[in-house]
RNA sequence: GGGGAGAUUCCCGAGCGGCCAAAGGGGGCAGACUGUAAAUCUGUUGCAUUAUUGCUACGAUGGUUCGAAUCCAUCUCUCCCCA
């Protein structure tokens, strides 16, 4: 079986320009494909890393990646499937994210492997003189056929400004630059992509006469076809700091059934007949087998084996032996917090982050939302005495899934 | 450039000058039920104190009024139609 079987089976292949040379071209490693990924935050979440984890296979496969930050690009930023415009990000801030992304990058990718190659398209985009650039580029350029797009439809509706129409056209110009400079000859992107890629195969074929492929990625959304990715605090993210890895690996335990299969499949680098095999036919709450080995999985790759090993040691003990784990999230209690020893139960859930304020402390105490130790507290005038501190940390359960170790200082 | 519509709490969206911390829905959080799942049901959803109440909020700034999210003026932004 080839990468592209292989990509076809974990449902990774969404659109393709044209089936049988894409297959040819990524079955011999003849590939040079590229992927771009906007600057637009601190840290790659789950989306990006779908993209690098296919990438990788990819190159495993003898491909070769180019991976392209959009330095440039983000100074625009792609209206794409949005029904508003992004936010306008300055130089300084696009390019510390750039930082960001390249250091947590160079996990996915291998850029020793001859032929991979990292980019950034601030290199030629932001000194382009604009005249020359609209003779030479824009020329390209059917405003009715842009328009016509599917992407800009919502657009279409709410307003679109000429300064993000224009975003096609930088990453059009991304790919004829790539072709030229590198030999690219296929672009790949979440399935939200396909107008952008057209544009560029487009161009790459009015501007040298060759022709060039463009494949397209599922989104890893929900059988609901929401986007998975998010929690209610935000986005997942691959920096440890900002989701920390028992968080990480939380998400994905905690995926629906439904998903399961598929963010297997299109997630872990698990063989597929290997999660058919061994997850196929599970059901019911034996599907959390199959969660927990994502969980694993996941975390193994994006965080270490280590941090998957802590994540998972400390979910089975919290969950199942409802003990205490050291890698278990840590809260810190200062020992000045407390008069005569004892503080407020409210008091202390706001000053450990556990609450983030008084109103909402008091909220989870009433409707029985907080366990300390093993006491359900439903007093919100309830203190606490430094003497439930057992070895100097008491378990604060907040709801049924998160578990905290407060420890005091 | 001309004409019209609008800006409300996390999102959508109602809102007679006092009874508006603001209907309803979504989302979130918590409880019940469960499998760390889903669906369902219940409660809750600005901050601070809870007995009362205080403070901050309805694009921005001023004004009218005992009293404004609601009226007036100016400004900023957005959308629609025409050119």
């Amino acid at each position: 079986m080839g990468v592209f079987e292989d990509l076809k089976a974990r449902g990774l292949i969404a659109q393709l320009t044209n089936e049988d040379s894409i297959r040819e071209l990524m079955n011999s490693g003849g590939a040079t494909f590229y992927i771009g990924y906007d600057a637009t935050a601190d840290s790659l979440h789950v989306g990006h890393y779908l993209q690098l984890a296919t990438s990788a296979r990819l190159q495993q496969a003898g491909n070769k990646p180019i991976v392209l930050l959009g330095g440039g690009t983000t100074m625009v930023g792609d209206p794409s499937g949005r029904n508003d415009m992004r936010k306008i990000m300055t130089r300084e801030i696009i390019n510390h994210n750039a930082e960001c992304f390249k250091k947590q990058m160079a996990k996915f990718i291998d850029f020793k492997k001859p032929g991979a190659v990292m980019a950034d398209n601030a290199d030629w985009l932001l000194d382009l003189n604009y005249v020359s650039f609209l003779r030479e580029v824009g020329i390209h350029f059917s405003v009715n056929r842009m328009l016509a797009a599917e992407c800009y439809k919502s657009r279409l509706e709410d307003g679109l400004t000429f300064f993000e129409l224009n975003y096609m056209i930088m990453q059009s110009y991304d790919f004829a630059v790539l072709h030229d400079k590198y030999g690219c000859n296929m672009q790949c992107g979440g399935d939200d992509q396909w107008s952008n890629i057209l544009g560029g195969i487009d161009l790459v074929r009015r501007m040298y006469g060759d022709e060039v492929y463009g494949a397209t990625f599922s989104l890893l959304t929900t059988s609901e076809g929401k986007k998975m990715g998010k929690s209610q605090s935000g986005a997942i993210w691959l920096d440890p700091n900002k989701t920390p890895p028992y968080d990480f690996f939380q998400y994905w335990r905690n995926v629906e059934d439904a998903d399961v299969m598929r963010c297997l499949k299109m997630l872990t680098f698990l063989p597929v007949e290997q999660i058919d095999e061994e997850f196929g036919k599970l059901e019911g709450k034996d599907l959390n087998r199959a969660k927990e080995t994502l969980a694993y999985e996941l975390t193994k790759t994006v965080h270490g084996e280590e941090e998957a090993n802590k994540a998972l040691a400390a979910a089975k003990q919290v969950f199942e032996s409802a003990g205490v784990s050291d890698d278990m999230p840590t809260k810190e209690i200062a020992d000045a917090d407390f008069e005569n020893d004892m503080i407020g139960l409210l008091d202390l859930l706001v000053k450990t982050d556990i609450a983030p304020s008084k109103a909402e402390a008091r909220r989870l105490v009433e409707q029985g939302g907080i366990i300390l130790g093993d006491i359900k507290v439903e007093d919100a005038k309830a203190t606490v005495g430094k003497d439930l501190f057992d070895n100097g940390f008491v378990i604060v359960k907040k709801g049924k899934k998160n578990f905290y170790k407060v420890v005091l200082k």
